[in-house]
DNA sequence: TAATATTTATGACAGGTGTCGTAAGTGCAA
DNA sequence: TTGCACTTACGACACCTGTCATAAATATTA
C-alpha cells in the first residue's frame, strides 16, 4: 500500500554506495563516491534522497548525521527489472535474456547456475500442468496489444 | 563515431509507438497513443524526439508531415539491457535471470528456448577453451554491504 | 576562550521534460 | 473568394535534477 517507485538513475548512484557502504556521514559519502562531485552537491543530492523517502538521516551523539538507505538493494533491482521488462522489452524475455548470454561472455560456473534455474522453471511448470488446462498466461512474442 | 545514447523513459514511449506503426502523421501519432494527452502535447515531443535524433519528420505533397524512428527498436534496447545490467545489476547476470525466470512464468517454449541459448553459449565456451587460461573476468556474487 | 575546522542549512541557477494554450499557416468545400 | 477544419509553429510554466556558493551552526584544538 505504499506505493514505492522505482529510484531514478541519479538516485540509484547514491543508493548504490549506501547498498555499499552502509550508513556514512557525508563527508565520509563525498569520499567513496567514486567522483569528483561538490561537497554541497553530494550534501543536496542526499538530502533530497531523504526527502524522497529512499534513505533516511540518523544523529547520534556529536558525530555527524550518517546517512542510510531505507529500501534493499534487491527489492530496487527486482522492481527495476520488472519494470524494464515491461517498458522496455515489451514484455519479451527471451530476446533479453539472448543477448545477455550471447554478448555478456558468462562463466561457465554462470551458464551452469542458469541451466539449473531453467530446469527448475521447467519442473515447476510440470508440477503445475495437472490443471484441468495448462496455465498459460503467456505473453511471450512482443506484439504489443496496443491501444 | 556517432556516439548513441539511451532514449529516456519518456522518449522510449513514444519511439515505442513508431516502432511498432511505422511512420505517422501527428493526428495519427495522437490517436495510436495510447493514452490522453494534449494534441500539441503530443506535438511538443514528438518535436522534441527529432530534435534530440531520434525521429524525423518528412513532408511528401500536400499529406501532413509524418514522424518516423531513426534507430532500430533492437538495437535501442539492447543498449538499454547493457546499461541497465551495468548501472542497475551490478554486471551480475544470474540473479536477473533468476528473477525472470522465476517469476515471470514463461511458456515451456521460451524455457527450451533458453535452455537452447545456454548450450550454445557453453559450446562456444568450450571451443575457446583451448586458450592457455580460461577467460574469467568472473563477477557474479553480488554481496552487499547492507545494514 | 579564541581561532580553526567541520558539518549543516539554504538559496540559486541552468537544462531537461511534461503539459498546454494561442495563434499563424494551409487546403478544401461552398 | 470566404470560411471552416486541420496542421504547425511557438511560447509558457511548473517541476525535477545536477551542480554549486554562501553562510550559519557546531565541534575541536591551541
Amino acid at each position: 500500500m505504499d506505493e514505492q517507485k522505482n529510484p531514478t538513475g541519479g538516485e540509484l548512484e547514491l543508493l548504490s554506495v549506501l547498498w555499499e557502504h552502509g550508513a556514512l556521514s557525508l563527508s565520509e559519502f563525498h569520499d567513496r563516491l567514486g567522483r569528483d562531485l561538490g561537497y554541497t552537491t553530494v550534501q543536496t543530492r542526499l538530502n533530497r534522497l531523504v526527502e524522497k523517502g529512499w534513505a533516511e538521516k540518523t544523529k547520534i551523539g556529536k558525530q555527524p548525521t550518517h546517512y542510510a538507505a531505507l529500501v534493499q538493494p534487491d527489492a530496487v533491482r527486482e522492481r527495476q527489472l520488472d519494470h524494464f521488462v515491461e517498458r522496455v522489452a515489451q514484455g519479451s524475455v527471451v530476446p533479453l535474456v539472448a543477448h545477455l548470454v550471447q554478448g555478456n561472455s558468462l562463466t561457465r560456473v554462470e551458464l551452469t547456475e542458469l541451466k539449473k534455474l531453467i530446469r527448475d522453471a521447467e519442473r515447476r511448470h510440470e508440477a503445475s500442468a495437472g490443471d484441468t488446462k495448462s496455465g498459460d498466461r503467456s505473453r511471450s512474442g512482443n506484439k504489443a496489444g496496443g491501444n
